[in-house]
Formats: structure tokens, C-alpha cells, sequence
RNA sequence: GCGGGCGUGGCGGAAUGGUAGACGCCGGGGACUUAAAAUCCCCUGAGCCUUGCUCGUGCGGGUUCGAGUCCCGCCGCCCGCACCA
């Protein structure tokens, strides 16, 4: 039998995919007594199609998954859907289809899609989040928080649309105005459901000491939004007669306060208003815009002078009392002292309010007259116009000030967390209904277990606007299970991030009757390896510590946290294209002309962009379904690890598919042509073999794929050249291997043609041997005063002043040294001689 | 605004404080071919007084025998900011 020329993925790829489902061999099982590893990558939201970005996310975890089975691991390697969400609304709104229907056909489409890429993984645990079979756990776990005390009702503010009736997300909101109606935002107060995350503040800052598998700017990144700090509560007297209590993390700078600041929603403020229509109107100015944090800090920094004075606790001054656009009532106390000289947010509103500027900490004592310099000075320094903290430094200013409030009675030391309880409300139809209902009598009342799931209803309409299931005519219609009384089911649904932060729980163990058995999970958690965007290093993965400390706490499982390991890879990105009018223009649109690039329709110019991240929006988006039909899914694959560290972002380019598409048939030739047979043994392939094994397993394992497949190149290229050998014919068949987790398709076809037994996908990663790990021979840099002058060839370990004697001996060490007087020799065995001359 | 990150040839990038540019893409030259495609081989950071020398890792300083790597100060870009997922 003659090799086909070529390595055809049109009839490879659905061959080998067919094989791998029907021996169901990426099925994980419990009960096996292998060494397990759990392999997950983010699950993805059913937008309708795979993007780029997933394809690159799931190969990472598809060749760690693949490579752990051949290393002898019982590995579990689930996919599902994160199918609740705002876009099934949409879509129910433009187009008239139903979110679930909708929701569904897009899963089904999704689920093709990584099909033909090869993913190896366990679709019998395939879940959806929008199906009863899921959420109606995640209620029973939602109950049990609620009865451990960690569920709670408050009022809190929302972005309310009052031309659609509805409440936006921050996203929907744009410059102030609803994305659909234009209408001026409104910030509004609801009752709305709340997790006690910060319950769990402490744990969750301690337990990122354990995370030493996760990237450090993560761990920072939570670090910093967990907040905690450390600072004196006070309260103010106010000539009102009232006491107004301030937070600071600045004590210290007390003598340096010239003002106080509530929020717009602040007690004081809002008994301001009652009298004084002027502070009314502020406060409703404030209620416009968005409520996220990045625009009231972009915002101009507004204030009201309310005309109340606040006594300064050692000066006696009144300080007048500002309404504050920049001050948040769900931080500290709502309210603050304003130090201008020391923080930036408050010298400038004490610049626009024309307020004094003290300063009170200096580079020394004697620098207690020196001006600011034209900004606030937050650092580091010694107290100065501060009376008796005159001299001190900063921290022991702070204890000192706290002590003396501590003393006199007027203020305490106290422990402040940035972290705010978690609002899982959402006023929608397309999430996990809140299991619980409103009696008039006996008030809010979980809804009994048995009765769960609470599923949603099918017939909704959203032609009007606002919530479905707020209008629907029957379905919050109920009895209460207390007194049996009608009473009213609760419309509000959770956050689809609540969703998100068990599944992982839940692909490991899905018993029927209950959310996860415990002795099962054992068996899996944690993930051994999770993998995902940058963009969740916040939200989601705190969320998802939280609910796993949560239920450990309510004694449901064993683990503290889900995630041993994390790795957050970066964006898929593509060059940007405009015609002359500025309209964008996709990939497909423009082809290259020498150097330029012009319209394929009228040979127009185009100007090319920016490379950025892949939008709808500026069409620079490749379509997985399409790449694969052209290339075969392991030139994609291969694309996907090539190159750029997974970290970072990966620019998608026709010429580098190509390249991809190349080099697969390249391996082709070289796995399917015939054996040499030979027994001639070839020692520098096999060195170069056995050390390329080592190398791409400790690649992988570190999920640095690019330097894996720079080395798989180099391996290829040596064998390529190559004389026939049985060394030869050991380095291809390790080579088969090597890419077997990286190209299944073009793995397993040369496999069963050399005729070995079994599934590649199957097989045994190659052992390494030792002994060829190390070169005899190495090159030794010789610089003159740090400055490369020659590289010279020496046997490995040879001592010091050998070395130092070989470089010496060097005829152009010495013409460049040119009889200078030698002061110093440097000696890096194995590396390297500086002669300091 | 606050928090986090990144910055190296034409491009993606490699480099335990020790030979900067591995590997790939693009480009150039050549072989094969009637020709093309495919394939193979060679060259490819810049400059210069070209046996070699100088410069060069966003910018400006510093530490060190030696800095892409460590420290300080900037600039640019990207991500997150609690109702997008």
C-alpha cells in the first residue's frame, strides 16, 4: 500500500471523532483507580456560535487533558453551557423566539462545532444551566444558605429605565441614557436578595496564601477588591445637634481636615433635603448616570454645602458639611473627613470649593511651611501642624490618634472591607427563579424542598415591557406553606454568575435527587486545572470561591477551593480593515496586493488597522466552522498554540494557517512514508529525541504550548535530515506522540498506519531516558568587561581555572585584551568567562 | 479615577542576572519544472572604516564584573471596576 500524497481532514477529522465517541474512551470514571485529574475550562454561553477565543481556550485544556491520559491519568474533561443570561431576552425581544428554544438551538449548534474539533471530552456530563435538571439544585443549595443564615433581603439601588419600565444592566446603559428607549437613567431602590460574601471576607484574602498555582496578578486582583484596611470610626458633632460617624484609613492626617463629605443617599443629606429643596435637587442630579464605580469616579467631583457645621474632635472648628457626588454610602460609613493636602479626590474638590488646603504631613519636621506641590501628597512622611502627632510618623500618628479617640470615648479602631455583599437580583424572566414566596401574613417563605424545582413558565410574552414574569397571568400565583393562604411567588431570578459557581461541582458528581454526591466530589475536587479569561479574575472566580467555602461551611462537601490551579490565556486578536468611507470590512472583503491591501469586490484601497481584539462590531471576527472546512481541525489546533504564549493575546493571520496547514503535511511525509528498517543507530537524533521528549512534556505541563511546538519543529526538521535508521524510525514514532495531544486527527491516522495497536489517544506517553539528557560538550562565552569577544567549545565540568586558562589561551582574547593588565576573572562553570580588564 | 497587566527584528515571539533574536511567519535568492503549484536549499536586527567593529529589548536614570531580566521615575496600550458573560 502506497501513503496518499496528502493528509486529507476532510475525511480524517469526522473518521477519528466517529471512533473516539463510539469506544467512548474520554468517559471519566469514578470508580477507576487511577491518579485523577481535573481538566475545566470556563463553559461558555450559548451565543449561537464558537468563537475563536473558546476554540483557543478549550485546545489548552483538550492537549493538558489528552497529554494527562497518556500519562497514566483518570481524567475528567466536561463541557456544558452557561445558558441563562440577558442575550435570550434579547433575542426574544428583536426577533420573537423563545429564550429557551433559542438558548437550545444555539447549544445544539455550539455542540457540533466543538465536535469537529476534537475535544476530548465527557459529553455524557454535558449540563445546561437554563434546564430544571440543574437549577432546581441550585435552589435547593440556595435554600440551604438561606437556612445557614447566609441569604438576606435589603433595599438596594437600581439602573431603572422609566420609559421601558425596566431595570438595566450597567452595560445597557449608555452616557446616562437606556440603550433601547434613549431615556434618561434613573437610579431607583428595590427590595432585592443578598449573599453574605463578606461573611467569608477573611477567609476568602486568607485562603489566597493556598493558591500558589494561581497567576500572582490575580491573587492580587483580589487582594485589592477584597479591600480590607484598617482605620478609626469617629463621629463628628454636627450644629445640628445630630453626630455625624466618618471612617479614614488616615487618622493620622485628622489635623489636616477642612471639610466632611456624605453621600448623596446619606441620612444627613436626605433630612437636608426635606427642608431644602436646593439640596434636593442635587441629590436628584447624583440619582442620574450610572451607578458603576468607574463613572462617579470619572464624574466632576460636585458638592452641596449644606450649611451644617461638624466639630473637630481636637480643634473645636466647624468644618461645613458637603453632599458629595464621590462618596459612597455602601463603603465605611458613608461619609468622610476631607484631607485635601493628602488625597487627591479630595484636594480637588477643595480646590473647586475653594476650601483650605493644610498640609500636615511632610518630608521633616522642617518642612512644616513648604508648599504642595500644585497636587495632594498621600505618601509617606512625618506629621507636622498636627499638635501632639507633630514628629511622628505615619503609622504611629495613626495608633497614636486612635488610641487618644479610644480614650476620650469618641471613636474606635476598626476593620473596614472594600468587599459588599453579593445582590444577586435580577428583574428578568430568563434565570433561576428565587425559591421562595411572599404570604401576606407570615411574610417571605422559602419554598419547601419538595416542591422544588420552581421551573419557569414556558408562555411568556415579551411584546410589553418589563419583567414576564412580573405580567404573567397565573405562575406567581401560589399558597403559602406555612398557613396555606394564597400568596405570591417571588419574580425576581438569580444572577447567572450564582450559576457559574457550583457547575464545576456538578460535572464531577450528578445524582438525580440531589445537587452532588459528597463522596463523589471527594473522588474529583479540586480542578487540577482551570482555565479561562483574565476578564473573570474578579467576579466569577471570587464568586465561585465563595459559594465552595459556603457550602463547606453548611457541611455539603469537603473542599475549601474548587481551583487548584488557574491559568488565564489571552485574546484572539486580528488586524482591522476600513474602506474609504470608513466602513469596517471583514477579512474575507480585502486581499493583499504586494503591499497594500484592496476591496475584493472593486480593487478599492483599503487601510489596514490595528490589530485588536475580535469584534462583531469592526468585523475583524474568522469563523471557526469556516477555518476548519478550509484547513482540517489540527492546523486550527495547531494555530492555537503556536507562537504566542498562551498568556498573551494571539493575532489570527491567513499566512500563519497557512504555515500551520504546511507543517501537518509535513508531518504527514515524514510519519507516513515507510520505515527505514535499518538497525544503524543515529546517538545525536536520539539524544535530540529523548531530550525533546522531556522538553515538550515540561511545556505542556507548564501550558507553555508555544515553546512546545518550537521544539516539536526542531525534532521534525533533525528527522527530516536525518539518514535512515532504526534511530530514525524511533524519532518519528515519538514525534506521533508528541503532537498526539496537539493533533489527534493526523496522530491517530499515522498511528494505524505504522500499523501500532490501539488509539494513540490511548497510548503511553514515550519514556525518556536519562542518560541522553545531557551534552558532553558545551559553549562557553569568553567577554572582556561584559562584552562578548569569543565562544569557545570545552567539556562539561571543567573546572574554573581550566576554563579560565582556555579562554585565556585564545588568540583573539588576547588581540582584544591588547596586552591590558587583567584585574578580574569571572567564572560561570559551564557558561561563560569575564575577564575585567 | 482606582486596581491589575503588557511593551524585544517587517510580524508572532525565545532567553535560571551570564552568547539578545531559539522556533515560526513574511520577504529575498537559488534548485526542480516546458511553466505554475507543491517541495527542497541558502540569506534575512540596524549601521559602518566589513579578518572585524559599533549600536540595539518603549523613554530617562540607577545597582552589578555583566541588565531584556533587578530598583526608581515616566510614556503608550490592554483588562477589571460589583446588573455583560
Amino acid at each position: 500500500m502506497t501513503a496518499p500524497e496528502r493528509f486529507d481532514p476532510a475525511i480524517s477529522d469526522g473518521k477519528w471523532q466517529r471512533v473516539w465517541d463510539e469506544a467512548q474512551i474520554f468517559r471519566a470514571d469514578s470508580a477507576s483507580a487511577k491518579p485523577k485529574s481535573y481538566v475545566l475550562e470556563m463553559f461558555p454561553y450559548p451565543s449561537g456560535r464558537i468563537h475563536i477565543g473558546h476554540v483557543r481556550n478549550y485546545t489548552m485544556g483538550d492537549v493538558l487533558a489528552r497529554y494527562k491520559r497518556m500519562r497514566g491519568f483518570e481524567v475528567l474533561h466536561p463541557m456544558g453551557w452557561d445558558a441563562f443570561g440577558m442575550p435570550a431576552e434579547n433575542a426574544a425581544m428583536e426577533k420573537g423566539v423563545h429564550p429557551g428554544s433559542w438558548t437550545r438551538d444555539n447549544i445544539a449548534n455550539m455542540k457540533a462545532q466543538l465536535q469537529r474539533i476534537g475535544f476530548a471530552l465527557d459529553w455524557s456530563r454535558e449540563l445546561a444551566t437554563c434546564e430544571p435538571e440543574y437549577y432546581g439544585h441550585e435552589q435547593a443549595l440556595f435554600l440551604g444558605l438561606y437556612a445557614a443564615g447566609l441569604v438576606y433581603r435589603k433595599e438596594s439601588e437600581v439602573n431603572w429605565d422609566p420609559v421601558d419600565q425596566t431595570v438595566l444592566a450597567n452595560e445597557q446603559v449608555i452616557d446616562g441614557r437606556g440603550w433601547r428607549s434613549g431615556a434618561l437613567v434613573e437610579k431607583r431602590k428595590l427590595a432585592q436578595w443578598f449573599l453574605k460574601i463578606t461573611d467569608f471576607a477573611e477567609e476568602l484574602l486568607d485562603g489566597l496564601a493556598s493558591l500558589d498555582q494561581w497567576p500572582d496578578k490575580v491573587r492580587l486582583m483580589q487582594e485589592n477588591w477584597i479591600g480590607k484596611s484598617q482605620g478609626l470610626e469617629f463621629s463628628f458633632a454636627l450644629s445640628n445637634g445630630e453626630r455625624l460617624a466618618v471612617y479614614s484609613t488616615r487618622p493620622d492626617t485628622i489635623f489636616g481636615a477642612s471639610f466632611v463629605a456624605v453621600a448623596p443617599d446619606h441620612p444627613v443629606a436626605q433630612g437636608v433635603a426635606m427642608t431644602n429643596c436646593e439640596a434636593a435637587k442635587f441629590i436628584d442630579r447624583c440619582k442620574q448616570g450610572g451607578t458603576t464605580a468607574a463613572e462617579l469616579e470619572t464624574a466632576e467631583k460636585l458638592g452641596f454645602d449644606t450649611g451644617i457645621g461638624a466639630v473637630h474632635p481636637f480643634t473645636g472648628v466647624q468644618l461645613p458639611v458637603f453632599i458629595a457626588n464621590f462618596v459612597l454610602m455602601e463603603y465605611g460609613t458613608g461619609a468622610v473627613m476631607g484631607v485635601p493636602g493628602h488625597d487627591q479626590r479630595d484636594y480637588d474638590f477643595a480646590s473647586k470649593y475653594g476650601l483650605p488646603i493644610p498640609r500636615v504631613v511632610a518630608p521633616s519636621v522642617d518642612d512644616a511651611g513648604l508648599p504642595l506641590a500644585g497636587e495632594a501628597e498621600p505618601g509617606d512622611g512625618v506629621l507636622v501642624n498636627s499638635d501632639f502627632l507633630d514628629g511622628m510618623d505615619v503609622p504611629l500618628a495613626i495608633r497614636a490618634v486612635i488610641d487618644r479617640a479610644e480614650a476620650e470615648g469618641w471613636g474606635h479602631g476598626k476593620t473596614v472591607w472594600r468587599l459588599r455583599d453579593w445582590g444577586v437580583s435580577r428583574q428578568r424572566y430568563w434565570g433561576t427563579p428565587i425559591p421562595f414566596i411572599h404570604c401576606d401574613d407570615c411574610g417571605i417563605v422559602p419554598v419547601p424542598k419538595g416542591q422544588l424545582p420552581v421551573v419557569l413558565p414556558e408562555d411568556v410574552d415579551f411584546s410589553a415591557p418589563g419583567n414576564p414574569l412580573e405580567r404573567h397571568p397565573t405562575w406567581q400565583r401560589t399558597t403559602c406553606p406555612q398557613c396555606g393562604a394564597a400568596a405570591r411567588r417571588e419574580t425576581d431570578t438569580l444572577d447567572t454568575f450564582v450559576d457559574s459557581s457550583w457547575y464545576f461541582l456538578r460535572f464531577a458528581s450528578q445524582p438525580a435527587d440531589k445537587p452532588f454526591d459528597r463522596e463523589e466530589l471527594a473522588k474529583w475536587l479540586p480542578v487540577e486545572q482551570y482555565i479561562g479569561g483574565i476578564e473573570h479574575a474578579i467576579l466569577h472566580l471570587l464568586y465561585a470561591r465563595f459559594w465552595t467555602r459556603a457550602l463547606n461551611r453548611i457541611g455539603l462537601i469537603d473542599v475549601a477551593e474548587p481551583f487548584a490551579s488557574l491559568f488565564t490565556q489571552g485574546m484572539v486578536t486580528h488586524e482591522t480593515y476600513q474602506a474609504g468611507d470608513g466602513s469596517w470590512l471583514s477579512p474575507d472583503e480585502v486581499r493583499r496586493e504586494g503591499a497594500d491591501w484592496v476591496e475584493v469586490a472593486n480593487g478599492a484601497p483599503v487601510t489596514t488597522g490595528r490589530v485588536v481584539k475580535m469584534s462583531k462590531s469592526k468585523k475583524n471576527v474568522v469563523d471557526p466552522d469556516t477555518i476548519i472546512a478550509r484547513h482540517g481541525a489540527d492546523a486550527v489546533r495547531w494555530f492555537m498554540l503556536s507562537d504566542s504564549p498562551p498568556e498573551r493575546d494571539l493575532p489570527w493571520s491567513e499566512a500563519g494557517i497557512e504555515g500551520c496547514s504546511r507543517f501537518v503535511q509535513r508531518l504527514w511525509r515524514l510519519f507516513a512514508a515507510p520505515l527505514s528498517g535499518s538497525g544503524d543507530q543515529d546517538a545525536a537524533l536520539e539524544r535530540k529525541t529523548h531530550q525533546t521528549i522531556a522538553a515538550v512534556a515540561a511545556d505542556i505541563e507548564a501550558l507553555s504550548f508555544n515553546k512546545a511546538v518550537a521544539r516539536i519543529y526542531e525534532l521534525a526538521g533533525s528527522t527530516e535530515k536525518a539518514a535512515p535508521s532504526a534511530s530514525r524510525d524511533a524519532a518519528v514514532r515519538t514525534l506521533i506522540l508528541l503532537v498526539a495531544p496537539m493533533m489527534p486527527h493526523l496522530a491517530e491516522e499515522a498511528w494505524a498506519r505504522r500499523g501500532e495497536r490501539g488509539l494513540v489517544a490511548e497510548a503511553v506517553w514515550p519514556e525518556v531516558d536519562p542518560a541522553l539528557l545531557v551534552e558532553d560538550q558545551v559553549t562557553i562565552a569568553v567577554q572582556i568587561k561584559g562584552k562578548l569577544r569569543e565562544t569557545l567549545t570545552a567539556p562539561k565540568g571543567l573546572p574554573q581555572a581550566e576554563l579560565e586558562a582556555l579562554a585565556l589561551a585564545s588568540d583573539k582574547v588576547q588581540r582584544s585584551l591588547d596586552g591590558a593588565e587583567i584585574r578580574k576573572v569571572i567564572v560561570i562553570p559551564d557558561r561563560l568567562v569575564n575577564i575585567v580588564a
